[in-house]
RNA sequence: GCCUUGGUGGCGGAAUUGGUAGACGCGCUGGAUUCAAAAUCCAGUUCUUUCGGGAGUGUGGGUUCGAUUCCCACCCAAGGUACCA
């Protein structure tokens, strides 16, 4: 009886020990996470007397289906960083917030009706949720929503300054529009030298001062960095909205099948050419990805050529085609061409105009009207994208009409054809058939002829595009000319008669800036007279208005147009009902929304001060913080958001609002996590599904299996499969060895294949520490690789045996602990410690986090194998560990005896003198092969270790009697013999 | 087509300026522990072999005492881009 109670209570004790024991990282991470959020420990000060440095993941669109494991892996690096970077003595920003405008919610909320900012706070939550378990040292006081009126505040506040700017190419940045009104009134256009609209006239002073007050805005619009403009979008009339070019599948809008035209619409655009050298520029001086510069640089396509004026000859001569020279030319057309070889312009034999160009309508013989005009037609019904797709077929029509070549006089017959593209250059060509294969191939096909212009050069197969391998012929002035010579004396002629000059011409269009939907930023506009006015930035934020319905409106207007409070009271400064508009003083106001990149556009300055109502930021946060020093995302955004934002920090740095013009100095692309998908293989004529080493030669169909109903082996839970899916329950399953094996295949990460991983899953089951391990420890951060939680048991295990290693502080045993942790540190435990300070510290500068966690494994299994207590060690092991896994980490360190949080403990200092060796295990290689190895002192000179080396059995044995033709000592390296 | 990145065991991947290829982990095999399982621990695990070795980093060449690493040509995969005049 005595004895059994004795008993009992022993197990009792002992279970209360391994409870302590145990590394318990539920109980962990939920107190550490509550502890950093209670002492606000990553809260960044704006003054400090410490170093700055600002660490930035790319804030998420808060998506309805929240985080899967692919979306940290990113914001864990930068973490990782951040922490680090604490650990150096660094006042570190590290903010995270949510880009909380676009189109998901919008479509719920034409689909339910309930308001996309209930959803977006929803899908918020959830977010917030997922990243809060996850322990990153956001500074969460700092967080920004762009669809915050708040924040969007400043997305208004910085279109408005925008719109009140201009680009003076002579000091080649922008300036308020008020210095180009000054020069107006003063000198006319004379001398401005602008980035502004192509149809801009010229004028005079007087002749500025004279014009109404509307005229002058007209004309102000055209100079605006950001402005109205007519633009050429895919309008589809039954959705009653613009459809991006991937919105439309064969012509036919993606959703519903309805008809796309393209129309012109009245925009709001962004003046982004006027910063295309500067955006090339810059690339220079930021430590970016090679790839994304590159995709950066192709985007904006700098192109260098020369632009060409043909005259068009009026329809009599043309026909008649006789005294072209003698007859003086008074026709009122011109054709500009933008070319990159002006040195073939003798080869030219057509131009064409692309379908859309100005010119069309007005240059085409009446003879010839009737085929244009159904060429025209039909190019208007396909988008850009599918004429661009369709490069095989070749069409046009010819016109009727003749340019003059501006050397030979001869007249050149004008075609169109919708190979030229209206938006870029000109929207003309000169065409060189012999030295285009575009314009050869249209020649072929409408049997014009092809001038060769090249010496020793066949061109009876294809065009000849080489620059620099032969020279020009048959070209006048230009005969025996190398290209680059033809270029410089061709660009002089063309300035001699006034038909062209050099120019550099940009791939880069300006961006379209209006969008017709609801769930984004309102534009602080209303209009007098059909003219835009900006709202005064005082009354900022314009807050978006409620409507019943968020599709567009029966007038076809964006959702907007359902607003019934929706227009602008110039004496109150407020919005009031449109049954007030009377133009007097209550006027109405934008329509257009922003798009999805206005609020993510210089969200990364907010944060240096996000909660000032006053600025957009304040002077002394912005020459605090200055810029961001590491920035983290998506290589998705290389020509989206990454190329905008630079744009906007070079305006607000031209308007002296920030001190750094690029905004971020580098930037890492993470790699896509994808998905292992799992499948079953279902036979095709029987109820029968076989593993996957059964199916060869079966009439097997594969079926994707929910991921997490397979094990780390690859077999199958049959039962559960058949729960999951009912259909499968008299289904039977032919099994190898008792089990179903399933095949496997690598695939994007998507809820419709089944393979998608939810971090809370694993977070439940591992623990955060042990997914932010196992996501380092997958790869190389830049890298795509797959997702398999099977092999999360790895690095768990290794936090098993880190939290084992520091049981003397664990353990209740007091006695126990002291006499041991107080041990002198053996040279060994040393060596350990430092080899590992020196490697970790070593990745996390080159980002190569995932060697750090092999490091670490690596290390405790040392430590382990030396029975290693010494608190000497394992405080600084705490402190190396403690950015990769924070909550343990803390958690050690506490019971270590601290009483403050770890973050701000200082990094273990390396120190070299615990890694010297005094002898070194040489391999000893024969014509370059190791064959073994042999222990030598690293003092040892060249020639002793020659010696010792030839006088090793082994070598003997190697060399079979045969005399070594040399030997190569590399001493604390490696023995090489040769022969 | 063009640009970029990559190609190493069954899998993810390591190898710092050319110097021991396959670290670390998963998986697998065998063993210990257990009534049993999980967990844990130990040993093995590139291929091949006549157990001496031999071969091996997409393919074929080259430079070098020595190449996963540098050079040339090619093949394959992923991503970006595309009638850009």
């Amino acid at each position: 009886m005595f004895e059994d109670i004795s008993t009992a209570l022993d197990v009792t004790q002992f279970d209360h020990e391994r409870s302590m024991m145990n590394y318990d990282f539920r109980e962990i991470e939920a107190k550490w996470q509550k502890y950093w959020a209670e002492n606000e420990t990553f809260k960044a000060s704006n003054n400090s007397e410490k170093p700055k440095f600002y660490a930035l993941s790319m804030f998420p669109y808060p998506s309805g289906a929240g985080l899967h494991v692919g979306h940290p892996l990113g914001y864990i690096a930068t973490d990782i960083y951040s922490r680090y970077k604490r650990h150096k003595g660094f006042n570190v920003l590290h903010p995270m917030g949510y880009d909380s405008f676009g189109l998901p919610a919008e479509q719920y909320a034409i689909q339910t009706g309930q308001h996309p900012a209930i959803t977006t706070e929803n899908n918020i939550n959830r977010y917030r949720e997922q990243l809060d378990q996850l322990g990153f040292s956001f500074d969460w006081s700092r967080e920004v929503r762009t669809s915050n009126p708040q924040y969007y505040k400043w997305t208004q506040w910085i279109f408005i300054r925008l719109f009140n700017a201009w680009y003076n190419k002579k000091s080649d940045k922008a300036e308020d529009i008020s210095t180009l009104v000054s020069i107006f009134e003063k000198e006319g256009t004379a001398t401005v030298d602008a980035a502004c609209d192509d149809d801009v006239a010229a004028f005079t002073a007087e002749e500025w001062n004279a014009y109404t007050e509307k005229r002058k805005q007209e004309i102000l619009l055209k100079y605006r960095l950001t402005y109205l403009a007519d633009t050429e979008v895919n309008w589809c009339p039954a959705l009653g909205t613009v459809l991006a070019n991937d919105e439309i599948v064969n012509g036919v809008s993606e959703r519903g099948g309805h008809p796309v035209v393209r129309k012109k619409m009245t925009q709001w655009s962004m003046r982004i050419t006027a910063y295309a050298q500067r955006l090339l520029d810059g690339l220079e001086k930021i430590d970016w990805p090679q790839p994304l510069k590159d995709s950066q640089t192709n985007w904006i396509g700098r192109s260098v050529g020369a632009s060409v004026t043909f005259n068009v000859l009026d329809a009599e001569r043309s026909r008649s085609n006789q005294d072209v020279i003698s007859t003086p030319l008074n026709h009122p057309y011109q054709i500009e061409v933008f070319t990159t070889r002006p040195d073939t312009i003798f080869g030219v034999s057509f131009m064409t105009l692309a379908p859309e160009h100005e010119l069309v309508a007005k240059i085409t013989t009446p003879e010839q009207k009737a085929e244009v005009e159904a060429y025209v037609e039909a190019t208007a019904k396909r988008s850009e994208r599918d004429r661009m797709a369709d490069v095989k077929t070749i069409s046009g029509v010819f016109t009727g009409a003749y340019a003059e070549h501006p050397f030979t006089k001869e007249p050149v017959p004008i075609w169109i054809g919708d190979y030229v593209l209206a938006s870029y250059g000109t929207g003309a060509v000169m065409a060189v058939p012999c030295g285009d294969q575009r314009d050869y191939d249209f020649a072929k096909h409408y049997n014009i002829e092809i001038p060769n212009i090249f010496e020793g050069v066949d061109i009876s197969e294809e065009a000849f595009a080489d620059k620099e391998s032969t020279i020009i012929a048959n070209s006048d002035f230009l005969n025996g000319l190398s290209y680059k010579d033809a270029m410089k004396k061709i660009i002089t002629e063309l300035e001699n008669i006034g038909h062209g000059k050099g120019k550099v011409n940009y791939r880069l269009r300006d961006a379209v800036f209006s969008r017709q939907r609801y769930w984004g930023e309102p534009f602080p506009v209303y209009y007098v007279d059909g003219m835009p006015q900006m709202i005064g930035l005082e009354h900022l934020p314009l807050e978006l208005p409620e409507v019943e319905k968020y599709l567009p409106t029966e007038t076809g207007e964006p959702p907007l147009g359902n607003a019934t409070t929706w227009a602008w009271n110039i004496e109150t400064n407020e919005v009031v009902s449109n049954d007030l508009i009377d133009h007097k003083t209550v006027f109405p106001l934008e329509l257009n929304t922003m798009p999805g990149w206005a609020g993510s556009s210089q969200y990364f300055n907010r944060y240096m001060d996000p909660r000032n109502d006053d600025a957009v930021f304040s002077p002394e946060a912005i020459s605090y913080w200055q810029d961001v020093d590491l920035y983290i995302g998506g290589s998705e955004h290389a020509t989206g958001h990454l190329l905008y934002s630079r744009f906007w920090q070079k305006f607000m740095f031209d308007m002296g609002y920030v001190p750094k013009d690029e905004f971020a100095q580098k930037l890492i692309n993470q790699g896509m996590i994808t998905g292992t998908s799992a499948f079953i293989y279902r036979d095709l004529d029987t109820n029968k599904v076989y593993s996957k080493g059964l199916i060869d030669g079966k009439n097997v169909v594969p079926i994707h299996a929910d991921v997490s109903l397979v094990n780390a082996s690859d077999e199958l839970d049959v039962e559960a499969f058949k729960q999951w899916q009912p259909e499968y329950n008299d289904a039977e399953f032919i099994l190898e060895e008792g089990k179903y094996i399933v095949g496997r295949e690598v695939e994007k990460m998507s809820k419709s294949k089944y393979n998608v991983v939810n971090p809370d899953a694993i977070c439940e089951e591992y623990g955060a520490d042990s997914l932010r391990l196992y996501e380092m420890f997958l790869g190389p951060l830049e890298q795509s690789k797959p997702w398999n939680t099977a092999g999360i048991t790895g690095v768990h295990s290794f936090l098993k045996k880190l939290w084992k290693l520091y049981s003397p502080f664990i353990d209740s045993d007091a006695e126990r602990s002291r006499s041991a942790t107080e041990a002198e540190p053996t040279a060994e435990n040393l060596k350990t410690l430092h080899r590992t300070i020196k490697k970790v510290e070593e990745d996390i500068e080159n980002f190569s986090f995932n060697t750090s966690v092999s490091t670490f494994m690596i290390c405790v299994n040392e430590l382990t194998a030396q029975k290693c207590t010494s608190k000497a060690i394992l405080e600084p092991l705490a402190i190396l560990v403690s950015p990769y896994a924070p909550h343990i980490a803390e958690e050690l360190w506490s019971r270590l005896g601290h009483t403050e949080s770890i973050a701000e403990a200082l990094f273990p200092k390396f120190e070299e003198k615990y890694l010297v060796e005094s002898s070194k295990e040489y391999p000893i290689s024969f014509n370059g092969k190791m064959r073994f190895k042999l222990e030598l002192p690293l003092d040892m000179g060249k020639d002793e270790i020659e010696a010792a080396v030839l006088a090793h059995e082994k070598t003997q044995e190697q060399l079979q009697g045969r005399t070594p033709k040399k030997v190569i000592v590399v001493p604390g390296k490696i023995v090489n013999i040769v022969g």
